[in-house]
Formats: C-alpha cells, sequence, structure tokens
DNA sequence: TTGAAAGCGCTAACAG
DNA sequence: CTGTTAGCGCTTTCAA
C-alpha cells in the first residue's frame, strides 16, 4: 500500500507539501500540484484513515447510535439508516453503528472515549434521556433525531407528530366524523417518556377538542392482536365512532381484522387513519391504508448533516428542525357513516 | 483524555508494559497488572482506537458493504443489519456501514484502500460480482451474504432457497394442490444474475416436476399493482391454479387483493404461500399470510462471526452456510378446492 | 518480569 | 511557494 512518503519521493518534493496539496490547507504551485496528482494515481494512492485521523485528532467517522429495542426496528428505521449512511458518504465521512441498549450510558461512555468518531447521531431519544446529558457532559457534539422535553440548545431533528396529528384529526373531522379515537403505542412507552407517544396524545386530545369532536385514546400493544383487541375495546365503549387515528403500525392491521370481522366495512363505515407508518408497510393491508408518512430518509439526512456541519466548524445557526409526515391517500378512509356500522 | 503515557506514569512502569497488560500480549506480574488496573480506572482510561490501529495494523472495524437498491430495502435487511452490528459489538468490532451503488466497484476499492477497516461483510452478492472479483484480487477478507455463481472457497453465509422452495411445494403438494404458481422477483433480477431469483426459479422448476404437479412460474416487479396485474393474468392462463408461491414481499398483497376484489377467497379457494417475507410484514395481510421466513439475524451475526474469525487468523474450516426460511403458519394457505374458486 | 525506543502514516507548526 | 521536523497514542522488537 502506497503511503505518503512514496508519493512524495516519486512526485520530488517533501511530504508536507503532498499533504498541503491533498487537503488544501496551504496554496501549492499548479506545477507541483500537477506533479503530485500524477504520483498519486500511478501509484493508486488512498490516504490512511487511521494515520490521517490520528495526527488531525479528526478521525472523520460519526457513529450513529442505533437502539436496540425489544419491539424491533421498522422500515422507517431502515430508511433512516440508510439515508443516513448515504448522506455520510457523500460528506467524505464513515458512518458506524452502535447498537445500544436505550439505557446503556456506561458503555455508551466508553465507545465515546475510545476516539474512533467525531460525533454522534443519536436515534430513539426519550423526554428524558441519560444518553443526551452524558453526551453533554462529556462534550460530544451530537445530533439527537426525535429531543429531550427539557431541550434549549441543541440540534436536533423530529418528525412534528403534533402538526401531524393535528392535520390527521383535520382530515377527520373534514371527512364528517364526529366520534374519533386516537390509538396510540403501549402505556409502557407512554410511561418512559417516549416523545412520540407522549407528544401525539396531548396533540390528539388538543385537536379534538378544538375541532369540537368527542375524542378518546387508547394505548396499544405493538402487535396485531393487540390491535384486534383495542379494537372490541373500543366498539364496546365507544358505540358512536367512526373514525380512527391508529399510531401504531403492527396495531393497524390487527384493527382493520378487527372491523372486517366484525362485519365493518373500510372506509364506508369506519375510516382509518394511520400516523408514522411507513409506504412498504401502508401498502400491504386491505384496505390499504391512508397514511402520514414519516420522513425517515429526510430525518437521516438531516441528522448526519447537521452534526457533520457543527464538525466542520461551519458557522451555522442551531438546528431544530420539525418534519410533519406527508399525508398519502389510500383506501381506509372516506366521509363518515351514521353510527353503529350501519353503512351509507 | 487520559492516554497510556499518563497510565504508566501513573503505575510507575512503561508504556509498553501497559500495553502489554491492556492486549495480554506478555505476561505481566500480578501486582504491576493490578497497579495498572488501578491507574486506569482511576483515569478513565480508554485505548484510542485510531492509535491502536495504525500501530498495529488492525483497525478493529468491519465495514458492512449495503446495498443502495432502487427498490428499496425490507425488515428484512432491517434485522440482518441490526444483528450485524450488535454481533460486532459483542466480539469488540465496530461496524462500519458503506452504502454503495451495487456496480460501483471503483468507490468500494477507493474504501477498501483507505485501511480503515480489517475486512468487509457484503450484502446482495450476484451470481457474477464485480466487487467480490476485486475483493479477491486485492487480498481484502470478506464474507459474502449470498453467493455467487462460481464460488469455490470465498466463505459465505445464504438462505438456502433451494430447500426452502422445496418445502414450499411440498407443503402445497401436501395439501392437495395440483396446479401451482410461482411468482419471483421480476425479469431483471433473474437477468442481472440476483441469485435468489436465479436459484429459486430453478428449484421451483425442479420441485413441481418431482412432485408430480402442474408448475409455472411469473416474474413480477416489486410493487402491489405490478402482484394485481400477475394474479388476472394467471388466472387467464392457468385456469386450473388453486395455489400460489409467492417471493416477493411486496407483490404479495397485491395478489392478495386481486384475489378477493375477484371474489376468490383465501384459503378456501386459493392458498397463497409467501417465501422469504419479513414476520412484520406478513402479519399486516389480509388474510395474514402463511410464510417461510429468512433467517435475517442468523445470517447478519454468523456473517460477522465468519469475518472476525478470519481476520484473528483462527483455524477455522471455511464456513459456507446455508440456512433455510422457517415455515410459520398463518392463515392464507389450506387444503386444495376444486378448481375455478368453486368453493368448498 | 520489565524497559527503552523505533516506528505506524499522517498533520501542522516552524523556518526558509 | 516549499521543506524539516516534532508529534498524535499506541504496538512491538530488542535488550536487559
Amino acid at each position: 500500500m502506497a503511503s505518503m512518503a512514496d508519493v512524495a519521493r516519486r512526485a520530488n518534493v517533501a511530504v508536507s507539501t503532498v499533504s498541503y496539496a491533498l487537503n488544501g490547507t496551504r496554496p501549492v504551485a499548479k506545477a507541483t500540484a500537477e506533479r503530485i496528482r500524477k504520483a498519486m494515481d500511478e501509484l493508486g494512492y488512498r490516504p490512511n484513515a487511521l494515520a490521517r485521523g490520528l495526527a488531525s485528532k479528526r478521525s472523520r467517522n460519526v457513529a450513529l447510535i442505533f437502539p436496540m429495542l425489544e419491539r424491533g426496528l421498522g422500515l422507517t428505521e431502515m430508511e433512516f439508516v440508510s439515508a443516513a449512511a448515504e448522506t455520510a458518504g457523500d460528506l467524505g465521512y464513515h458512518l458506524v453503528l452502535w447498537s445500544t441498549p436505550l439505557g446503556d450510558t456506561d458503555l455508551l461512555t466508553k465507545l465515546t472515549r475510545q476516539g474512533l468518531v467525531d460525533g454522534v447521531v443519536i436515534m430513539e431519544v426519550h423526554l428524558e434521556d441519560a444518553r443526551i446529558e452524558m453526551l453533554r457532559r462529556n462534550g460530544v457534539p451530537f445530533c439527537m433525531i426525535g429531543r429531550t422535553g427539557d431541550n434549549r440548545d441543541d440540534p436536533f431533528a423530529d418528525i412534528d407528530f403534533e402538526s401531524t396529528v393535528r392535520d390527521a384529526v383535520a382530515h377527520l373531522a373534514g371527512l364528517g366524523h364526529r366520534s374519533v379515537g386516537f390509538v396510540n403505542h403501549s402505556q409502557r412507552s407512554f410511561d418512559t417518556g417516549y416523545g412520540p407517544s407522549v407528544r401525539a396524545a396531548r396533540a390528539f386530545e388538543e385537536a379534538a377538542a378544538a375541532a369540537g369532536l368527542h375524542g378518546f385514546s387508547r394505548f396499544c400493544d405493538d402487535s396485531p392482536a393487540a390491535g384486534r383487541e383495542i379494537w372490541r375495546d373500543i366498539t364496546a365503549a365507544e358505540p358512536g365512532v367512526t373514525g380512527l387515528i391508529v399510531m401504531n403500525e403492527r396495531a393497524s392491521a390487527g384493527v382493520l381484522a378487527a372491523i372486517l370481522q366484525q362485519g365493518g366495512r373500510v372506509p364506508e363505515d369506519y375510516s382509518v387513519l394511520s400516523v408514522a407508518s411507513s409506504a412498504r408497510v401502508s401498502e400491504m393491508t386491505y384496505p390499504p391504508l391512508t397514511t402520514y408518512h414519516p420522513p425517515a430518509a429526510e430525518l437521516g439526512r438531516l441528522g448526519v448533516q447537521v452534526l457533520i456541519d457543527r464538525l466542520e466548524g461551519r458557522e451555522v445557526p442551531l438546528v431544530q428542525q420539525l418534519i410533519p409526515c406527508r399525508l398519502v391517500l389510500r383506501d381506509s378512509t372516506g366521509p363518515a357513516a351514521r353510527p353503529h356500522g350501519a353503512g351509507s
């Protein structure tokens, strides 16, 4: 493997000149630069990333802190990771994947101190997140996907759950629905301060009240079975229901199945509107779900872009960006029917 | 950030001794070792990954070569990546994600020469794959997920499509189906030598013949719309069909929808058996799909394990492992009905 | 059982 | 505009 010294020798210059030419850190005469360039590709030279990092104290690696979740990762996460990796590459960085359990601050501290990465993008941030405090304390540059409750001046990119849920409620209200339910993630996710659960729950209450309709909420485990059960529960407790907003991808299939099984029709009798569910999954159900798709790729791109901007010391304003989900109409929503699934 | 010199000073030993103690590369007196250990955690010392890598010429990083596909990544890939990252971490390695277009050998060569990683796990290997040839030529240690056509002595882990498809055919044959179709990925995927498409197609032909049933195949683009279309095509051309094996996750929903739309019932009139489709997606359809689930996590684990074994120079036999998909019974298959969807 | 010292390949003063 | 040189923090000979 050709080293910088080899290149220097072949071009008849000092190694430093090669370095300067390579990084543009200092002006180099045109002729010299050309000789160096030539020597480089005759030798197939590639700078050694480790040596460069060690000397410059900048590895040009960033880590993606990637949750190990019991509930597993979804397609949204896949899109996110994919976009993050691509963006890092485009900006001349490498993306390292750190798969860590949510609570494990110690592991994160260890990883962080190894000097392998210049900063981190951290997923699945909770309202109170010990990991964020650790990063702040240790001066590790970071960008959050999601955000803490107390956040002030740390950069983040997150889904705008508030506006998305508001839009969803407005969408159903506009179709004439007067009694609308919200199916959230599990009670546990809410209790542990999982941002989406907490913010969406609050936003739903407010939006329903503002729209003057009867709104009610349910927590629901992330599984089709739980979705089926929650529908039974809802029809028992809320006989007037005609519209449902579901922010729980796995449960949504169960809800649809339960409705059909009871002889209900979607969307003639009930409208089901999915929130923050990936395109690939929403198109699989019967009927295909009208959905607010999460901006997964945008978030991935933005997260690493913002982080790298900071690392490069650019004079950038603090980025705290909220991106709403985008409505994709499919076949699960329509004008409200009379209650009790009486048909149209 | 405390360095090794700091630790050495505090423990009253030479840096080399600290190094030896840390790596167990040379015996160190018990008392000395203890003093060093103490100094280390008083200082919160963590060895610098770059320096260590530069000096030892082993970065303890491995890359995952991660395809940038037009058709996008699925949940199977997510599970795979997740398991790979976790395994790498468990073995004391870091996983770097290299998102590269399938054909881009040059990019890969560049990345590879930077000395950031000791080896690579490469996904989405095609029957003829220029990337593999490049890795071989440049002496980059690797482990394939999938395999080339000419493969001899390179390690790989792959889904056993042959046996899986054979099992799938046997499953339907056992239920009394005599006319069975196979819905593959796109014609293009087959033509470009995408292993799963090619191997499964061949395996289906053979298994159908061996089982003495009428088998026919169709290529199908990866989308629900294409799935719907293919079903119309099939019912027109193969009126006797009662069973379908679908190795195309996105198309499967379309197939189901088209069947229902034509008034057919699943599984009473038609059995639909999904192959290599993730659990999270198969459970979303109506009815939920009986599926042969891909061993994504196992492959991810195995891939990095095998690679790291080689990197550590362990005396390991060549691993070329095929893992079959695992049958999960859901509601889309049942005993064969009389043809024409006449019902039971 | 331990130390001293020469690099690993590069960057970034410092000096011309 | 270019060269010399001292590290970056570690591993690993060589020598004791």
